[in-house]
DNA sequence: TCTGACCTACCGGAAAACCAGTATTTTTTC
DNA sequence: GAAAAAATACTGGTTTTCCGGTAGGTCAGA
């Protein structure tokens, strides 16, 4: 049997030595290339089809999630493992629709590590106990961030920059009214009732 | 002469393992243990003295200045190297005032981690490039996180939890207009004149 | 003991935000 | 090409915030 050609993506050279050096040992995995970006990774894929990509999901370039959609649609029959430490319920789920085949944290073993790999390899899907406890949680209430249309999400961080209604019109050449209005629809999408609580809420959800 | 006993802290497994694997190959240097969490390294300090404690910072228990800190204080003769990704400049100042001999990034190269190991363990001080030039940039303007007194403390996470002042005043058996009071004089304390403005900051300076 | 910082509380007025509707036009989408 | 969604704008009214100034009481430190 060949062995499984893994290409490893992280924005931390140490994180990638490290890496190489422990799955050099298994004679069942080839390590053929490291990345540390997001372009670099694309590339080396094209060049390298290797079988499995272990992807941190920090990278400076583009969101790794973003990384795995493009490899999953360009390239379905390479295995996307993400290597990562955050480990909210919704990013992994996110990340399953982005066409990862598996998801493993940073802290797992190395012994875990190289069975997810061949998993994945198998065609089949990989998840750490931690994760898969977490899918199994039943979904809290759902904190769902409000969808915005383009105009509000304009307005918003004005608002958060301590813009009045008034100034934001004269910046975007709008009646004072009208944005008063996009505000009002904001609030109800965000469910709240005055400027402070949109604001935090806003900033918890990454949206300034 | 000895080799230098050095001590892995680092909350990721796989980080742990690379890392000791990469510097296995190097005579000079001993690693004599590995630990995850901040509780296990204070420990492990105590029963190994380590020449080098290698520090990441992001640690479960406790954070990584806090720990760095407390080795100082208590065995002078172990030097801290720190380890991480942030590279902020403030960050960077807090933990040299916290005792920390030298500060690698974690995409240095393993030559460099190696001489950042032996300069410490020298008596030196050691810092990656990229921290250097942000030391030696010009600091900026100092964003300067205001001062707030307790009653202030008190209110501002109650606005940002869209409370209106009548509803503070209940909630803190106060009158409104003393509320008003606060309010303004915290509105004046981070130099803006409204609410969205306010939580912003305040959300940006972690004071929610 | 006095000073300064803080907490408390008030007045009056202006500005802004919030609320409940309605309505026309433009853009998107099916 | 019609329906749905979004952007625009308005009326009219209430509530809240913002601003400037004042002021008494407490408490800690010089």
């Amino acid at each position: 049997m060949a062995a499984i050609r893994v290409l490893l993506v992280d924005d931390h050279r140490m994180v990638l030595e490290g890496l190489r050096l422990l799955l050099q040992p298994l004679p069942h995995i080839q390590v053929v290339g490291t990345c540390a970006s997001a372009a670099e990774a694309l590339a080396a894929v094209a060049a390298e089809a290797p079988d499995v990509v272990l992807l941190d999901l920090n990278l400076p370039d583009q969101p790794g999630s973003a990384v795995c959609r493009q490899l999953a649609s360009t390239y379905p029959s390479v295995k996307v493992l993400v290597l990562t430490t955050l480990n909210e319920k919704s990013m992994v789920q996110r990340l399953m629709q982005d066409g990862a085949a598996g998801y493993v944290l940073k802290n797992a073993s190395p012994e875990e590590l190289a069975e997810a790999i061949s998993r994945v390899h198998a065609g089949r899907k990989y998840f750490s106990d931690e994760v898969q406890e977490l899918l199994l949680q039943p979904t809290p209430p759902a904190p769902a961030v409000p969808t915005l249309t383009r105009r509000e999400k304009e307005i918003l961080p004005l608002i958060a920059q301590g813009l009045t209604s008034q100034a934001i019109a004269d910046q975007l050449f709008l009646s004072a009214l009208t944005v008063e209005t996009h505000r009002r629809n904001i609030l109800a999408k965000f469910e709240v009732n005055n400027t402070a609580a949109l604001i935090r809420l806003a900033g918890e959800h990454g949206l300034l």
